[in-house]
DNA sequence: AATGAATGAGCGTTCATTCAT
DNA sequence: TATGAATGAACGCTCATTCAT
């Protein structure tokens, strides 16, 4: 069932092979100076890195709002790609554990950018927001999961689990280059997730 | 206890009394400046707001970068001194958590300030440090009395006391508006700085 | 009489027909567009509205002043071809009224866009010259026939005559959507053309 | 009547010196370089013959819109001021073909200008329209005077009266350099707006 | 031959910082 | 000393033109 059978839907149009690779490596270029720069960084140097005219960027992305967008989708869908295939590897709980930590360890430059993102007024248009709805599909499908097994508490909904997930990523990279102090913070974290103790 | 007995070190001079009250207004200013808009916010909006020239800011800050620091020092010696404050009043569990919640809950806007200050490469100087090495002492002796008294578990140290500060600040940010999640997220936090049941 | 017999100089390569239907294509949209948005409007607007790639239009114009520059000369062509048939239709006078009129009155856009064309350094080129010099001869035949029926003052001569319809066109784009003021200007003008009165 | 006695309204701030050369400076420049290369001119040519650097430019004139409304402004200012004065001087009738004269003979550079300034959207801001209004009252003082001196035809108004200016100097911008053909150009303008003959 | 992706110079505009008053 | 005008580097973005498909 996760095979997908793309219709064939036109689309907006089956941009060329060379745009094609162009387009896949500005994004990626794209997130790599955002996270070293922050979103301040200037779109002339995503150009100069990805080794194309700064033209380009923009025939690819209208506005650097969108390029950040289009960054930010990207990275929502590859991280509920990544949700759905912990699922069918494993049971909801080590799944959910997983992504957790997938999420918050990624490098901390990848968070910084990503919460630099979500500060920004980026009004996130309609395509980050579906992007943003599978992730919150896959999460939601993984916390209930989690919940019935009785391993994370049952009052816990899927917006406080997004916001605690920056939360951590913010505090991890708070304590870059200190792992002993990262692992405690992360274990406080975990606990908290925990079904309270009757009693 | 709130006078401070400053001693006669030479220092960098004894600024005269308006311009202490100018830098002092300043400060107020820019924080609410760089709270509402962003770190982003130009110099010449914080010079407008103060009802200075612009030129009066660069004489008291001699670049944005300085006066952006001054601003998160400012920051930091307002909650040591809280911290003492509270301290003073009750018990060190009640005083840690509530300064907790101080930090927290600022408007998010501060914090949105105070993260972007982090973010940037604010290689904090001398001065920032030891504002940061005050709230560090102040939170260090809230924490340990916590810790005596069985309310915060026993491996916690500061580092990760302020890490889970600052993540737990943009917890909340990203909560704004949502109430309910955020009580939520915040029980988790709260939960897991609890010591361990022993199983 | 109109069907060209164009005789077999070898010229400029004999278009293939396809090629040829593009190129009116484009000179047709290239004209709306200019006249809409003036001559600033981009290549691109002129390619997409005319459903062809960027590259056929600089295939067929080397650059855009080429294109502006061909507009014009269609407009002069038209303009000639229209004289020539009204001095088949009717005596010189009425020919040469109504010839004025056809120029001066044309969608104040389009003469925007000839003024602009003027305006603009366009140093017309060979062809230019030529069709300038085929409405040139039209207006020369038309102006002498009517100063002969004593409709004109006598005194006017071609290069004048074409910088009053100029004038003219401008002055009436200064007063579209005033149709009075609009008649009245034109009575100025067309008064003014003619023979001063004796005494 | 005529010496102004400004009252002390306190207005917009009372520029410093050298900021108001500059700000004059720049005008005149301005008008100048748009006069020269048109309206698409770049802010930095200005900036550049002014001698001052491009942020000065912005700091007189927000944007560059801004920038050719107080150049048109001017000129409308200067125009309206002339006609005043050749009012006090002489007859309506003198005065009136004089400032016609002033107008329409205005190095065509200038008029290219204005007339570009007109053709752009420039929707005229509430000061260009109070300077517009200005002229519009000296030219309306100049053309009733004229009418009842029976030298102009009685049927004209002000509004066509500015669209033949605006076309007259179109016209002659056309003939530059070819005096005997925009002498006779002229006359045809003159002579249509004397009252028409009877019979 | 036709396409459209890529290019880079250039534009309007902003802002931290310096200088003249 | 405080002011605010001047500065120029840098940014986001556009467009005529070229190049690879």
């Amino acid at each position: 069932m996760t095979t997908e059978q793309t219709p064939p839907v036109p689309g907006p149009k089956p941009l060329r092979a060379d745009a094609r690779r162009n387009r896949a490596r500005l994004l990626e270029v794209a997130e790599a100076v955002f996270a070293e720069q922050g979103t301040g960084a200037s779109t002339e140097e995503v150009a100069r890195r990805a080794n194309v005219g700064i033209a380009t960027v923009f025939r690819h992305f209208p506005t650097k709002e969108a390029l950040l967008e289009a960054v930010l989708i990207r990275r929502l869908e590859q991280l509920a790609e990544e949700g759905r295939r912990l699922l069918a590897e494993s049971g909801p709980t080590e799944a959910l554990f997983a992504l957790f930590d997938l999420i918050v360890e990624a490098s901390p430059v990848k968070n910084a950018f990503a919460a630099a993102l979500a500060d920004a007024g980026v009004d996130v248009g309609a395509a980050a927001a579906e992007a943003g709805h599978a992730l919150h599909a896959v999460l939601s499908e993984l916390l209930s999961g989690a919940q019935r097994a009785g391993a994370v508490r049952k009052d816990l909904e899927v917006p406080e689990l997004i916001a605690i997930l920056v939360g951590t990523a913010r505090m991890l990279e708070h304590l870059d280059g200190h792992p002993a102090s990262a692992a405690r913070a992360r274990a406080v974290v975990r606990d908290g997730l925990r079904p309270p103790v009757a009693g």
